[in-house]
DNA sequence: GCAGTCGTCTTGACAGTGTCAAGATAAAAA
DNA sequence: TTTTTATCTTGACACTGTCAAGACGACTGC
């Protein structure tokens, strides 16, 4: 039974979502653990049975924003079609929009000291990320021999890819770009003549 | 009198010093205005008076930080000489290591929503430190004719340039950039390719 | 020197928070 | 049906930020 006063049904899902909710409404930084009890409609105590404390409960609110971010850079870059460098943009330009579409969540993901690093639901999730990454600029620079070791050398490349997209998401969402603006085609044609010129470089 | 009960005389500096120890050792999200009082050695209500909220101490530090941030720029630009491309590098490089070496304050100046934006003073300090930028990136691009309108165009060149920094910097003081490790001179050497490569575009 | 004023700091209170221990409830297992 | 187990509530605790009231001492004008 779903609204029975005890035993809620399915109480997790439903205090993800109430959180999920705070905080793109009021930022990480001010979210209750209590507030989101009361939104999900249970005791102040509820939440601690499925995420332990709040650092639990903000970890897995991360960990389900990089499971999303990967699956939208990984359904844009295959919408891109077959070319590595349109491939690695496409993920690109997703990563940024994430970023400006849940700029709270980017910032928990990223940022956060409250969000438990060493938990492995979280490293497999942004891992996972991080993994794509590799293989989209591996492929612009030619080198995908498929499983082999990734070298320092193609990891600076990786680096340099991934702190431009970084870097653009996060200046983004957080409000410091003001020159990139107007509408959604004119913004990511700016951002893409930047990525452009980021892949340009051996 | 500095040690009489009352009127600490310069409380403010020392509520300051005390908190930018405090942000240091656990973190500007578990900062707290009472232990920050605490350790200054006054009454819990004390740093209301002159910093008003939590956020205007916040708000006080990061400004306090954007001023020494701009400072190790210019140091380690004017001393890189006067060729404008490295001049850009080194201020990339300081930039990169203030992170480094002030993690949670880089954090708070960039990215928390508990500092209050439209303060002046902050916004003094870090659209100075965005003006230091504008002119660096302005030289390596030959068209700094001094007093000139900065042109959209170039705008987008100091997006790309910052972002880029910007990007390396928040990916590296989170830990997330493994392989640049070594010697100061090696990750220098390192960020320092990444960062020539991303000034020789367009 | 002396009164009054004003900026500085303390005290005490309040609502809100995270966490813990104990108990209540209902579903599942035996 | 009885027992066990997972789930949720209740109540308490120490801690937090903020506010109002007051205590203190430095400064001002005379």
């Amino acid at each position: 039974m779903a609204n029975s006063s005890y035993h809620h049904g399915d109480l997790r899902r439903a205090l993800l979502h109430a959180a999920e909710s705070e905080l793109t409404h009021s930022g990480y930084e001010k979210l209750s653990l209590r507030s989101v009890a009361r939104a999900a409609g249970v005791s102040h105590a509820a939440p601690a049975h499925h995420f332990g404390d709040v650092k639990g409960l903000l970890t897995a609110l991360a960990t389900s924003g990089f499971e999303r971010f990967l699956l939208a850079q990984k359904k844009r870059q295959d919408k891109a079609g077959d070319d590595p460098v349109a491939r690695r943009i496409a993920a690109g330009l997703a990563y940024i929009e994430f970023s400006e579409r849940n700029p709270e969540l980017f910032h928990l993901m990223f940022n956060s000291q409250q969000v438990d690093r060493e938990n492995p639901q979280l490293q497999q999730a942004s891992s996972a990320a991080f993994t794509n990454l590799v293989t989209l600029v591996k492929d612009v620079k030619g080198d995908s021999t498929q499983n082999t070791e990734t070298t320092d050398e193609q990891l600076l490349d990786v680096y340099a890819s991934w702190a431009m997209v970084h870097g653009l998401s996060s200046l983004m969402s957080s409000g410091r770009l003001h020159q990139i603006k107007g509408s959604r085609k004119k913004r990511e044609a700016m951002l893409q003549s930047i990525l452009l010129d980021n892949l340009r470089n051996t």
